[in-house]
RNA sequence: UGACACCGGGUCGA
DNA sequence: TCGACCCGGTGTCA
């Protein structure tokens, strides 16, 4: 009997915000506490925003992941705006049709809703990490990220 | 007729940041084109930071001036914290009781304050000159300032 | 009002 | 290469 644990390392970079940026994932396999299998997928945009790369690191890094994994899969953030909107925020939108509490429509309501799709029958938790701060698996995506946006 | 024309260059030095530092202005005044008069003030604290020291460069330099000159003053610093807080930020500072946009608060307020005061009655020029570029009389208050706070 | 993130500019240093 | 002191902005939410 194994134990195996998925982690999904992302973050998004974007240079002038509205502006040109990039994503990146980083995705690792770990059996009974050791790494088996690390991944990478990235991408960007011409015009796009921060919280939009944010979003998108975590719908592609998720979307690596076969439909019927039954391990858990943990993804870290520093976006606070992506980990509080997966843990709290969502269920009231979807009560509230997606208005926020001055009446006016959540943004990227497309990407909100392609991540919880793509968490149908999985089991994901969301986790924030500080940005800046050390944690070196976040240091890693936010250095890709930049340097993807960079070259676009 | 004589035309008389003040120049202030100003620079601030910190070592450790915060940390001991020190502030050098040196005045010079020119008639019809040619200097007439050159004098330096110094100072210095154990414990400050390079942007307090760059405020107060200008600041004792601005009280030597006389409160009824009447001639024209140009302060020449390489901080755009100063440069630009006096010539562009400070009327919205005012407007908004030293808040910033993110809602904190404008940091070293009293030193604005007082180089507001300060310029109150005459006419100040304020003049950002990219530091280590060449300019010799910047080169010169950078050196000074550097040697005053490594003597502290 | 608060929080997080994404950028830009300048300076001071180690 | 690294960090600290300072400012400007936008993207987003409670």
């Amino acid at each position: 009997m194994t134990n195996t644990k998925i982690t999904i390392h992302t973050d998004g970079s974007c240079i002038g915000n509205p502006g040109k940026g990039a994503w990146v994932a980083v995705i690792r396999r770990y059996q009974d506490g050791v790494e088996v299998k690390k991944s990478t997928v990235s991408g960007g945009a011409r015009q796009t925003t921060n919280n939009q790369m944010e979003m998108r690191a975590a719908l592609a890094g998720l979307q690596k992941i076969k439909r019927d994994e039954r391990a858990t899969i943990r993804v870290y953030s520093d976006s606070q705006l992506l980990v509080k909107g997966m843990n709290d925020w969502v269920p009231g939108w979807q009560r509230k049709n997606w208005r926020k509490a001055d009446g006016s429509l959540v943004k990227n309501r497309e990407l909100w809703e392609a991540l919880i799709a793509v968490c149908d029958g999985l089991s994901v938790q969301w986790e924030w990490v500080r940005g800046h701060d050390g944690d070196l698996r976040n240091e890693e995506v936010d250095g890709l990220a930049f340097v993807k946006a960079s070259q676009l």
